[in-house]
DNA sequence: GAGTCCCCAA
């Protein structure tokens, strides 16, 4: 409330200034033509992208001594918005506003509460919103629409029940608004139920590009790609943000080759070149999947496609794609190559290389990299940090790691999130001071996520500390007792201890809640084309008879960390041989050859008997082999790998 | 004559 007053009183001293600007002692009301021919002058240069000489206008009027009228404020407001330096400032335009009594215009009131959001400004909204009398849809809709932007999506969606309360039928912008509110919060169900009543109140028609998209975008964030697709099928018009909704939901769910596919269509139908954004997604799946060819020949798509029509950023994020491609497919030297040509980089480039040394177990490259990149003035972000850290987590540099953690806040104003506590946890756990990470859970300021204690587990699991395993696991399944990957870390922990008993009845509580394990599989691209292996393949028997080939090499099969209880050593390494990865690699080795490099990826962990294999073919075999699981990018050559077996 | 909406790179 004395906030309130406060602001009422800046407000009216703003306005003897802003008088004085615009000459208050000779000031008239514009003419309705000036006034109009101002409001579209404004209006135009703004639309098309040209602020500045919408400025260079109103200066020129300005100068003239003509003060605004009711309709001219909102459109000076989005001027001041779309400016670094506005020559009027927020309050001055409320304090005008007050001045000349157009707060009781809604427009101007709307444009005033949507102007104090873009300041960052929650408060001075809710006030503006209280003693607004006509509210109207509209109205509504921008405080829903500027909550759930910033992420406070309950503000947001108590507005639209508010709305509904004082019966004011939402439009189909605010429908488009509550849509994008569904799809961050993931509710499928309420998702439906604003489906159904946009259709009965025939909001949703056909034509309507935008609110289809969100609707597509809503089912597909939704996790429900079934309805996404249908939508999808049945609009009649699409554009980039159709497409791109799309493609990200079935590449968010795993299902890379549809979402190539879809690509495809979308080039075949002719569009024009798709946004940055969409190629970068493209070759981040071509990266997900280790396709260097596909990703290739989307390195000439975009060399030949380009034109002077594309701004410096969409070259930027075309680039970083590229970079961040080579580096998925195992082509660090091509990434680095275009890294060093890149005439300007950005905190996403330098991420980019840093994540890159940290999955090739690069670590002192990856430091390196961060401080050339701090000390060319360039603040380091949010992922920034969560890139370095893993790096150092992946090496084993406890120390580093926590002394760049401590810089975030201090020297950064970066305050860290759950995704920064968990690659701290990483850091101590993974270097075996599963206590110390324990400790640092204990002294955490928010309250750990089923993340933070998954982490705890996998370390315990790795450094077989079966008890406190239990109670990471324990905690963990308190916050969800739906997750699949940590009952199978418990078992694993149950395993490695002999105890089947265990690890029977954890299988059980699985089988109870209707849970499966994720089903372990690989792939490797030979001569283009890209061959997928899973568990009980009948393609084992060429693992087979590698492994013998690498037995008279001197390997020796470690069967101790198998997850199950077998009895016979000929059926542990039978069970080994099954291994995907091992599959996916005796399947290149044992056919024609393929390329020197072989390239294979994996959608799970790779385990100790895997890794060894590995080192023993590149030796035995002479050839060089990248294996990529979802953290690291381990290079096999000469018998030895580039993470120097700590992973 | 004015104000509100979809997707998008690490």
């Amino acid at each position: 409330m004395q906030r309130g007053k406060h602001l009422v009183q800046k407000s009216f001293t703003c306005a003897i200034s802003l008088t004085r600007i615009f000459s208050s002692s000779s000031s008239k009301a514009l003419s309705l033509d000036t006034a109009f021919s101002l409001s579209s002058t404004i209006r135009y240069h703004l639309s098309s992208g040209q602020p500045k000489l919408a400025l260079i206008h109103f200066l020129q009027w300005q100068k003239r001594g003509i003060r605004p009228d009711k309709f001219t404020i909102p459109v000076l407001i989005k001027l001041s918005l779309s400016l670094e330096e506005p020559p009027l400032h927020g309050e001055q335009f409320h304090s005008f506003a007050i001045k000349f009594s157009y707060t009781i215009d809604i427009f101007v009131s709307t444009s005033l509460v949507e102007m104090y959001f873009k300041h960052g400004d929650f408060e001075a909204p809710l006030r503006l919103f209280s003693e607004i009398t006509n509210k109207d849809v509209t109205l509504f809709t921008v405080m829903i629409s500027e909550f759930s932007r910033n992420g406070l999506r309950c503000e947001a969606m108590g507005f639209f029940f508010k709305m509904l309360n004082e019966r004011i039928e939402p439009n189909k912008i605010t429908l488009t608004t509550i849509f994008s509110l569904c799809s961050q919060i993931k509710n499928l169900t309420f998702g439906k139920v604003l489906h159904g009543f946009g259709l009965r109140r025939a909001l949703i028609i056909m034509d309507d590009l935008i609110l289809q998209t969100s609707v597509v975008d809503m089912y597909a964030k939704c996790e429900n790609l079934c309805y996404a697709k249908r939508v999808f099928d049945r609009m009649r018009k699409r554009n980039l943000a159709s497409w791109n909704s799309i493609i990200t939901a079935y590449f968010a769910n795993g299902m890379f080759q549809n979402a190539l596919e879809l690509f495809r269509d979308l080039l075949f139908e002719g569009w024009q070149r798709p946004r940055s954004s969409m190629l970068a997604l493209v070759l981040n799946i071509c990266g997900v999947t280790t396709d260097l060819r596909k990703g290739k020949e989307l390195h000439g798509y975009i060399l030949k496609c380009s034109s002077r029509e594309i701004s410096e950023m969409e070259k930027l994020i075309e680039f970083n794609g590229l970079i961040d491609m080579y580096i998925k497919t195992g082509n660090m030297t091509s990434a680095i190559l275009i890294f060093e040509r890149m005439q300007k980089r950005n905190v996403v480039t330098w991420t980019i290389m840093i994540s890159g040394y940290g999955t090739y177990g690069l670590s002192q490259k990856a430091l390196d990299a961060f401080d050339e990149m701090r000390s060319l003035g360039i603040k380091p972000d949010g992922v920034t940090f969560i890139s370095i850290l893993s790096a150092c987590s992946h090496s084993g540099l406890v120390d580093e790691g926590r002394e760049i953690f401590l810089s975030m806040n201090r020297d950064y104003d970066t305050v860290p999130e759950m995704k920064h506590f968990v690659c701290m946890v990483d850091l101590y756990g993974r270097a075996g001071r599963v206590n110390e990470a324990l400790d640092f859970i204990s002294r955490m300021p928010i309250e750990p996520s089923k993340f933070v204690w998954g982490t705890l587990l996998s370390c315990c699991r790795n450094h077989k500390n079966l008890k406190l395993g239990e109670f990471a696991a324990k905690k963990a399944l308190e916050l969800d007792r739906y997750d699949v990957g940590n009952y199978i870390m418990l078992s694993r922990i149950y395993a490695d201890a002999k105890r089947w008993d265990d690890v029977a009845k954890v299988r059980m509580v699985m089988k109870e809640l209707g849970l499966k394990a994720n089903t372990a599989y690989s792939w490797v691209e030979k001569k283009g084309k890209v061959y997928k292996f899973s568990v009980g393949d009948r393609l084992k028997e060429f693992s087979v008879k590698m492994y013998d080939i690498l037995n008279k090499a001197g390997f020796e099969p470690d069967t101790s960390s198998i997850g199950h209880n077998l009895e016979h050593e000929e059926a542990k390494v039978s069970d080994l041989c099954g291994h995907t990865e091992k599959v996916a690699l005796a399947f290149v080795l044992m056919g024609d050859g393929g390329e020197k490099l072989i390239r294979i990826g994996k959608n799970l962990r790779v385990c100790k008997d895997c890794h060894e294999a590995f080192k023993f073919a590149s030796k035995a075999y002479g050839r060089e082999i990248i294996l990529k699981d979802p953290n690291l990018y381990h290079q096999f050559s000469q018998g030895c790998c580039s993470c120097n077996d700590f992973w």
